[in-house]
DNA sequence: AAAACTATCGGGAACTTTCCCGAAAAAGGT
DNA sequence: ACCTTTTTCGGGAAAGTTCCCGATAGTTTT
């Protein structure tokens, strides 16, 4: 009842195994094994991306030619290439940039790494970075690490398997084993850290000048009056916090003043610990006149809890942010900052990786803070 | 002195012309045209991704069976796969998700639109969209419309062109044309709104009560004691704007109090509008005695005009916001606000594009809102 | 008019993976 | 010993594009 496909012998076909869950057969006499083609697929109406081949196909032309006229190449005759074009342009075609990627190993898309995103400072670094990045025709790929060293190994993974042509990167708090980003650089995907750089890879980055933002804070503190400053930082593993560390300490020394240890905290930039150091600084026997935080979410957490308590700023208390977050002007008094441009940050890290991916030689960038004193250590004036 | 690579004849060779820039031979014995290949091309030593091939090669199997043991398909030996699976993590193989894309017309990656970047409730929203969308193994692209309808259309394109499995969309306050979300369903690429959503299209959306907490806001304020109430929101081209202002007059009927028309105010959300608004208010010769603002950065922008004037909050002003921004509880008098799930609307609005992704029947989500009463509004405790 | 050249075009490999299907080898059944 | 079944594997197409290279037809030069 079977007749072979090839012979058309049906006698001399049997039985042969069964394939997949369907019936296999052996046509003795031409020695052929088929199985039975399967009826009941449905044809299948799946709606087709157009595709160049489609308007070579339509043109008459070859595929070749096509590519060639879409991509302005010169070796096409002027009228061939406006048939293609037009026909393109009618049928709303749109290259895959997949096969393209596919075939350049090179997928337009670069990877931003940074700690969080429930700040102001990190999504507008961000928007300065986009705007550089996608006017150079680059996607752009965001994940948080949440300052997890965890996550942060996870999200470079994703993102190189995902192959991104490069890497935004502002490290985690925990972050101190490099070793996921040693396997970016092994892997010759261009890298660029800013804000929060890596001390031991050599690599493009962008930084602020924090030390002398630090240096200019403290002192401006000092020269307000405040003689008992505390510094809130964060961990000892991020530079940020080591440079703004050594400004806070220079100024102090600058102007004789002495260090103590039990005023300088280093913590982990949750606001849960914030407000637990400025409880304990507010607490101890011989309490801060000033404090001088890390970044303005810090010193923001320092300021309720100093409200909280009582404490008056900048009266009984000064003190001083870093970055000039949006918050610092509108809580009251308005916080005093070492501002940073945000934007510019984000701009520049983009720069250093488009240069990276052009082979330039790497830059580090450093940009300019400024103090902005407001109400929140203007001691003297209120003394007046 | 040039020999043909065919026949070996070297008399018989004459010119045959220039090909881009190359002499070109042809011999006439065998009739053969030519070049001679260049020996000057470097031999590029372009670092290899390792693939299934080079696995197969090593191993003597074909990609194909590779492929199965990587894949963890059934039809393999148990020792095969073993072998693949060491060899495959000796040499680091990472699979390349560009030609599974290209294979499958399924990048993986989801696109998010949003308006902007700059205050806490888009970001949060992503936040919580990434989360329920890493989870589920896609990658997230992120634009900002940046308020504007051009880039808007732009974003949507590039993201389409990306080749984007879905889109998660804020409209920008400017779009009153559709056109280009139109395009998107017409490829059938999934597509769901999210707190600014689409009134004309049939898709996916998540919203919070802004009808019912705009009622309870502004009751609130008329509770107080308020009873001169402007509204300050946003263009009449956004859904929320609509629900917010219906809220409003719905409260003050209720309360038989009269909505007048110079109280109520669109403005296309941007904090120099709000600020000349809010002048604008305060300079009627009969001032509102109480704001309700679309959102917490307008509040926030009439509450330090109000300081500016000398307006006194909530004594001479009552303001209510709606979001639940931070700073709303930073800035003096805090802020009363509508709170909204911010993280949740993004959970939801990525549920319910992973839901659109597999076919499931079109969802709306309405969240719930809850009125936080705050310093920025409470007349009566502040007169006993 | 032969030789040399130019302007255009087509063919096909390559990129990497998945999947369909047929084939071989091994195991089981009578 | 022969047929059937199962297990395991290989070949090759497909996805969409770019690019190299050879091949024409027509044009200019000698």
């Amino acid at each position: 009842m079977v007749s072979c496909p090839k012979c058309n012998e049906v006698s001399a076909v049997q039985k042969a195994g069964i394939v997949r869950g369907k019936q296999r057969y052996c046509c003795k006499s031409c020695d052929f094994h088929f199985t039975l083609p399967d009826l009941t697929t449905a044809p299948q109406t799946k709606r087709h991306q157009v595709t160049i081949v489609d308007i070579a196909e339509e043109l008459g032309i070859s595929k070749s030619t096509v590519s060639r006229a879409l991509r302005g190449h010169t070796d096409i005759h002027a009228g061939t290439r406006q048939m293609v074009l037009d026909l393109a342009q009618q049928l709303e075609y749109q290259p895959n940039p997949l096969a393209n990627a596919l075939l350049k190993s090179k997928t337009n898309t670069v990877g931003i790494i940074v700690p969080e995103f429930r700040h102001y400072f990190f999504p507008a670094t961000i928007i300065g970075a986009q705007e550089v990045l996608s006017a150079a025709g680059y996607n752009v790929m965001i994940c948080q690490s949440d300052e997890s060293y965890e996550t942060e190994v996870a999200n470079v993974k994703a993102l190189m398997s995902s192959r991104v042509d490069g890497l935004l990167v502002s490290l985690s708090s925990q972050t101190n084993n490099f070793d996921h980003f040693r396997a970016v650089q092994r892997r010759d995907v261009p890298l660029v850290f800013f804000n929060r750089v890596c001390p031991e890879l050599d690599t493009p980055q962008v930084v602020v000048e924090d030390y002398a933002g630090a240096f200019a804070a403290v002192e401006h503190l000092i020269e307000q009056g405040y003689r008992r400053i505390a510094h809130l930082t964060g961990p000892s593993t991020l530079q940020v916090s080591h440079l703004r560390l050594q400004g806070y300490l220079d100024a102090l020394q600058k102007h004789g003043l002495v260090p103590e240890n039990e005023l300088i905290i280093h913590y982990d930039l949750t606001p849960e610990k914030a407000r637990i150091y400025a409880n304990y600084l507010l607490s101890l026997p011989q309490p801060p006149d000033a404090i001088f935080a890390l970044n303005d979410p810090t010193a923001i957490e320092i300021m309720l809890v100093a409200k909280a308590r009582g404490v008056k700023i900048p009266q009984e208390l000064g003190v001083v942010g870093f970055s000039n977050d949006p918050m610092s002007a509108i809580i009251e008094p308005p916080l005093t900052t070492v501002a940073q441009p945000v934007h510019e940050i984000g701009r520049q890290a983009a720069q250093l990786l488009l240069e990276q991916m052009n082979d330039a030689p790497p830059r580090r960038a450093v940009l300019t803070t400024q103090l902005l004193v407001r109400g929140s250590s203007q001691l003297e004036r209120q003394k007046k």
